[in-house]
Order: structure tokens, then sequence, then C-alpha cells
DNA sequence: TATTGTTATACTCTATAACTATA
DNA sequence: TATAGTTATAGAGTATAACAATA
């Protein structure tokens, strides 16, 4: 939930050095991105990280949890409670591999397919309103600034 | 800490819709940028938040916690750990205001605007990186779109 | 030896709700 | 009644380290 502003003259504050860096820029804003999603999109219970999850097993079916960690940038042990969330609300499912008994082929259900669709939309809809006060071409340009920079610090 | 690549042929996975949309973006941008902080700023204990919190207390000595609340649009009670750190690192005192006896008056010591100077410095190192791939131009740009979209959701 | 998934564990961040002491 | 700060609590997210099964 957006915390309350509990009126305290916000704008006689002097924010220093703030807003001259990205990094304060992107935190603030992916901070207010993340609440609106949660707000719009995350009746389902689902977190952007989650429906991240969901895309990346739909457009690629069977991929293993290890490489779902390598694709995402996160350890592979914070990919098992999240799966455990997704296979809990039976929207996604681990099944065995027939060649490597160590690893997990992970796939859509048909419920999980249906509420992805509903998802998608829903997503679509929070972007158009993220996006509101951008042009296209800021869109894009925003898109493509925030790809520069990832490699340099990733 | 990054967590490892374990090469499993991130290359070849299919992000789906993810590439199109600004909070897949921001997300992994941020979290790229926030561990990149972490691993040149944060040696001292400090993490962008306490940080922020730092350059709001220097830029507006005497400030209350609420009001420091409001300004990052977090709960009070979030704020309270934060200065418990700080204080306990002895960057900061909370000092008793005269007229109320309810509110704290936040100040820098001056172990505080020492450290404060010192991770200042940094700070623009750290953003240097940041926007390494960037020109002046396009990092200015980029913190104009940045904050046309943040009124939008907040 | 290396890899996959898992568990146990811990730490950070942040929220809600209820409390206290003031105002 | 309202406000400032606090506490207790809880949940999400993610990391490290160690382990079992398998390769």
């Amino acid at each position: 939930m957006a915390p309350k502003n509990n009126n305290a003259a916000v704008g006689e504050i002097n924010f220093g050095l703030l807003p001259n860096l990205i990094g304060y820029h992107l935190r603030r804003t992916q901070s207010a991105v993340f609440r609106h999603f949660m707000q719009t999109v995350g009746d389902h219970d689902i977190t952007p990280g989650h429906f991240g999850i969901l895309v990346l097993i739909d457009a690629n079916p069977g991929l293993s949890q290890s490489m779902l960690a390598a694709a995402l940038n996160v350890d592979r042990s914070s990919i098992v409670p999240a799966i455990d969330h997704l296979e809990g609300r039976n929207l996604v499912v681990r099944e065995k591999k027939p060649g490597d008994r160590r690893t997990y082929e992970l796939r859509l259900t048909k419920e999980g397919e249906r509420i992805f669709a509903m998802l998608t939309k829903a997503v679509y809809e929070h972007e158009e309103t993220v996006a509101k006060n951008l042009t296209p071409e800021e869109r894009n340009q925003l898109i493509t600034l925030l790809k520069k920079i990832r490699p340099v610090v990733e």
C-alpha cells in the first residue's frame, strides 16, 4: 500500500543532490510503478516478479529453474519459493525431464495459460498508465536508455 | 552480491513481451544499479536509502522523522530503524525539539558530516559509472523521463 | 568434480495496527 | 481529537552455505 503523505509540507523540503542522481530517480520511479502494478494487476496475488516468470515459462516451455534464474539474474535458490507459489496456485508445473533426473521442465498449466492471458491484458493497461505522460518516442527512448545502463553495472 | 550467471545459455532465452515493458526495464536496471551502489559505496554499511536520508538531513537540518517519511514516500514506521541505524553509527542525532516534546530534530553529527562528504564523492563516482554509456544529454533526458512517470502512478 | 534443485537460515525493506506521550 | 514517534508483527524478496541426488 502507498503510505500516506501526512502533509508535512514536502514541497518545502530541499532534496539536495538527490534530483541529480539517476539512481535516486530509478529507485523512486521503480517503487511507484511497482506499487501501481500491485494495485492494478496484483489482485491475483501476482507480483511483477511472478509475472516475469510466467512470461519466460510461456515463451520457453520446458526451461529449467537454473535457466530461469540465470535469465532473471537472481540466485537459483530464489526461484524455488516463487515456483512453489505458482505451482501451489496451479499455474505452473514441474515436469520430470526424460534425459536428466536432476532437473525439471517448467510449463504453464491450462489454468496458467488462462490466467496468464488475463494478466497480460492487465499488465498492458498498467503499462499504458505508466506511460501516460510519454509520447511513443519518449517511451522507446526511455527503454533504450535503461538498456544502455544495465550492461555497465551488471 | 551479484548472483552467478551459471552460464545457462541466457542468450538463447526468449524474453517474450518483457522487453516491451517499461516496468521490466526499470526493475532490472534499478536492481543492477542498487547492487553496484552496494559494491562501491556500500563499504560503509550504507544503503541507497540511508544515503538519501543523510542527504535530506544535511540539506534540511532539524527536520522531523515524519517530514522525512513524507519526503521519501514511505511510512513513518519505516524511518525508525533507519534512523536507529544511523544514530547507532553516530552519524545522526535525534535532538529534543524545544517547542514540541513529541518530535525530534534530526541533525548530522560531526562524524556524520565527515562520512557524508566521503560518501558523496563515492556516490558521484558510482553515478559516473552508471552513466558511462550515456551522453550528458541522454542522462538529462533519462531523468526527465523518469520524473514524468512518477506523478502518474504515485 | 560439477550441476540441479532444495533446505535452513538470515537480513533488508517496508507495511499495518496498536500503543505512548504529547498537543 | 490529532500528531510524533515507537513497538510488535508480518510478509516479500533475495542471498549464502550446505546437502542429496544425479551427471
